[in-house]
DNA sequence: CGCCGTGACTAAATCGTTTTAATCACCGGA
DNA sequence: TCCGGTGATTAAAACGATTTAGTCACGGCG
């Protein structure tokens, strides 16, 4: 007995195990003397509940797990303050994971959170989970996923609109008289690539004139960006584009880190457009115009989502939600 | 019975709940020919196992709890890979906190370790810990605190010196040619900020000639810098420094931007050099010199010594490992 | 006066595993 | 032949809480 139990506090108090438990769990069915006896007992021995015990009678863990895609990326972690500004008022532990986009890491926290039957998952997913998912459901955990339509639209989800993202840019891109335009990015089987680079070409076949080619990288960082604006440094001049659109800000900083180096001046020579923006685009030497998602609406949006559904799994019904991006223009494409 | 449980895994492959309980944790102790059959009755059943149950009867959680100061700031994602790296070896899950320097976030995060007992905690604390520290260490919780020397000493830790750190910082200005040092960071009673600026303050002096001023923020982003450099920027020319020693390199970012924009040439006029050594700093378009630390090292490091705690925490004595930081010299200081 | 409802509390069952102690068959050595 | 040892398995206890089904006293009401 190392370590206070109900049932000592129960007897420092004088009443037995189960009150204990009904003035911590159902207050109202104890009487106010008694219930400050407790109080007491549990101050006085530094009684901490053990949970494991407790979500195995009660059958459910509070908790809610969430996985993202690299905790590296401010965007993330923006949308997982949007998160947490939800369960913080529900009084609900949330489990971060942070699956670096590699499938092996996220099956091993799907398998934490099934495991641990959590009450509710949040993930943006890397891998084929689908049938994951689908038995977290079967078994009382609810799913909602983030930052992607789920394929099958049996999960509710948020999403922002990769599509209007990918517009928008391209059209203030060909507003300032750009006609040449890189997208740079990858990898191209990611949802949010395809979305935006197909997007940008259709604005730039509205628009009538005007050209995309697509470099393709193999992550999302500020290394990618350099890597792949090295290739367009190395093609003929008159082939170079006059803009660059990058899939997101940690790639766009590669690219104009790599542009003034090379001394190519920035807009005036290659203009660029970043995605996300988060707090260094607008840090950055040359503050960096880009899409900004509303990465903390996105989160708290999703985690009062996933509490609907827990609340009453049957009789919620599935949702997708989706967010407007908006253009922040910066010094990148105004000189 | 809507999800399988050992005793139908048991039933299906023949045997009794105990010898799959074995089969799942103590593999050796089955023959082999029925651990194929236990497998496969699991697979069939998509048996997966009640982590509340096993832990109550184990009487412990293998996963390993984590506060940070500040998500959003890279270098602490950095050393969360750190620890990672040698969890996730140890099949050890990772369950990462955030306390945002608020001292009820962060009470919420141990009361949640202590309730889940925890193997081990790592923490960087940010309110006056000690006691619950000590409670947790009684109650079988091994704990490891992070970039902050424990005070009360009775805690293992692993930090960084911050010392040496300011020392070599100041000393590469002055080494560049530098004397009117504006030092950039807050708040002033943080350990860091103090040791950080004692030590410049002693490296001038050793030098014999230069002077250091103070400007505190409140906070150590790139709004701080932005503003503290402002101040900076509105004294006469003659009193200006021509040199910036910044906090951490979000600050340093925050002032290059702005220093950029009102024409002050970096580092012709005035030199920067942050701290941390992020990703970004690089990637800023006038790359940053910066004090590195080894931040996934320190990771790496604390993780490890945690983990030599759990396995005897008896025998393991108390100890205090501190990494030497590194200046890495980019244009910001050496135009 | 008898009955029922109610509020406060308790004893005991229960959650799903792991662990302990016991059983059993089999083998080798004395 | 008997005994001790060993390997494989099982039955049952145990972990520490919550919940269920009472028990008990009391008071109001017909």
């Amino acid at each position: 007995m190392s370590v206070a139990q109900v049932r000592d506090v129960a007897a420092l108090a004088g009443v037995s195990p189960g009150t204990v438990s009904n003035a911590l769990n159902h207050p109202s069915k104890v009487s106010p003397a008694t219930l400050v006896r407790i109080q007491a007992a549990i101050d006085e021995l530094g009684y901490i509940r053990n949970d494991a015990a407790r979500q195995l009678r009660a059958g459910t863990n509070r908790a809610i797990g969430m996985i993202v895609l690299d905790i590296a990326n401010p965007f993330f972690t923006d949308v997982s303050r949007g998160v947490e500004d939800v369960l913080l008022d529900e009084q609900r532990p949330l489990i971060l994971g942070n699956s670096a986009q590699e499938p092996r890491r996220e099956t091993n926290y799907l398998d934490l959170f099934e495991q641990q039957r959590m009450s509710g998952v949040l993930i943006t997913p890397v891998g084929n989970v689908l049938d994951r998912l689908r038995r977290l459901r079967d078994r009382g955990t609810s799913v909602v996923v983030v930052d992607r339509m789920s394929r099958a639209k049996e999960f509710s989800s948020v999403a922002i609109d990769d599509v209007m993202g990918g517009r928008i840019a391209t059209e203030h891109l060909l507003a300032v008289g750009r006609r040449r335009i890189a997208f740079i990015g990858g990898p191209a089987n990611l949802a949010q690539i395809k979305n935006r680079l197909r997007s940008a070409q259709a604005a730039v076949e509205a628009h009538g004139s005007g050209e995309i080619t697509f470099v393709e990288t193999e992550s999302m960082n500020a290394d990618a960006g350099r890597i792949g604006v090295e290739q367009l440094l190395a093609l003929p001049k008159r082939q170079r584009p006059d803009a660059v659109f990058a899939a997101n800000d940690l790639v766009a900083l590669g690219v104009l880190q790599t542009l003034t180096l090379r001394g190519v001046h920035v807009p005036d020579d290659i203009a660029i457009v970043g995605y996300d923006d988060i707090d260094f685009a607008s840090s950055a030497a040359i503050p960096l115009t880009s899409v900004r998602q509303p990465a903390r609406l996105m989160g708290s949006t999703a985690a009062t989502l996933l509490l609907g559904v827990i609340a009453d799994p049957a009789a919620s019904r599935v949702q997708h939600i989706t967010l407007k991006p908006e253009l922040v223009v910066r010094r990148s494409t105004s000189g």
